[in-house]
DNA sequence: CTCCCGTTGTTCAAATTCGAACCAAGGTGT
DNA sequence: ACACCTTGGTTCGAATTTGAACAACGGGAG
């Protein structure tokens, strides 16, 4: 055995995931990312904000759990929801049971944008990404993703 | 059937894994940022630029080789090579088969930051993605993630 | 009731990213 | 040799992202 602990590095089969993950995750995004701005004028960002509004109770959400969902800075998300404020798709309201408290709310306008852009999206994802997949690949990723993700939001809390 | 060709939804399986691979994505390359750039003072992106030249036979690549390995845009990379140029870790050099060519070439203290950057970058990578994994898990994800890159590298060229 | 500390959202400057425009050079067909 | 389309890299301006600093509030220990 080595006096030094070196580190164990990545076989074959462990690159080739790790590349894997990394070369999909860019390409997707990339994909995406241009379908959006070019049919609907969103940002993938933007688009996600869109979606998650939708599908909280209100159509309205605090910054702070918006944030948490999209996985993105504080700062990132008051920039991104003041261009969506100017587009009129999401506008800001305070919170009752919180001075500090801001929630953005879908506006009208905005559940219509998000109708109109998810087909094209949604196609996309499945062309790129889903359709390409067996069942049991989606399920093997599903779970071992979920995992990750669970794991990842543990120790980045503190 | 339907007279109007409504999109084919995600289901719950397919939801479950498409959200899974947004947000492992987006959360892994936080974590990875924040550690490489504490620990090294380098950027994901920096970061790769170097494990591609190194990989690369001579330690050095065309920008375009390099731009597509790693999947960015050519502007991105020339910013990114000039950044690294002025750190000395990387050195432009022109092409003697084209006079249009420029190539970046690992200078020797790239290869030594990188020989100090990987061990912490691959442990976390293990840790976080790597290790939480079945040896069954990480298979079907490299095959699975192949699949996708090798489709999407397609429709993107043209 | 206060004193403190954690939270909430914004602002700020700096770094990065992208696409479009651009210039220069390669390669091809005639 | 010449016109012409593609390639390779850089430059430019606009948009986005981030972490740190900040101000104001919430909430519990004493």
């Amino acid at each position: 055995m080595s006096t030094l602990n070196e580190p164990r590095w990545l076989d074959q089969d462990e690159m080739a995931a790790w590349r894997g993950f990394v070369v999909a995750s860019n390409l997707l995004n990339r994909r995406l990312e241009r379908q959006l701005k070019d049919d609907s004028g969103l940002s993938h960002q933007q688009y996600e904000i869109l979606v998650h509004l939708s599908a909280a109770p209100a159509g309205s959400l605090r910054m702070t759990e918006l944030a948490d969902k999209l996985v993105t800075s504080k700062s990132g998300l008051t920039y991104q929801v003041t261009q969506l404020e100017r587009m009129g798709l999401v506008a800001r309201r305070s919170c009752p049971s919180d001075v500090r408290g801001v929630i953005a709310e879908l506006t009208d306008q905005g559940r219509e944008t998000l109708r109109q852009a998810a087909p094209g999206h949604v196609a996309l994802v499945r062309e790129l990404l889903i359709d390409v997949l067996t069942r049991e690949q989606l399920a093997v990723l599903a779970e071992g993703l979920g995992q990750v993700s669970a794991r990842l939001r543990l120790d980045d809390t503190p």
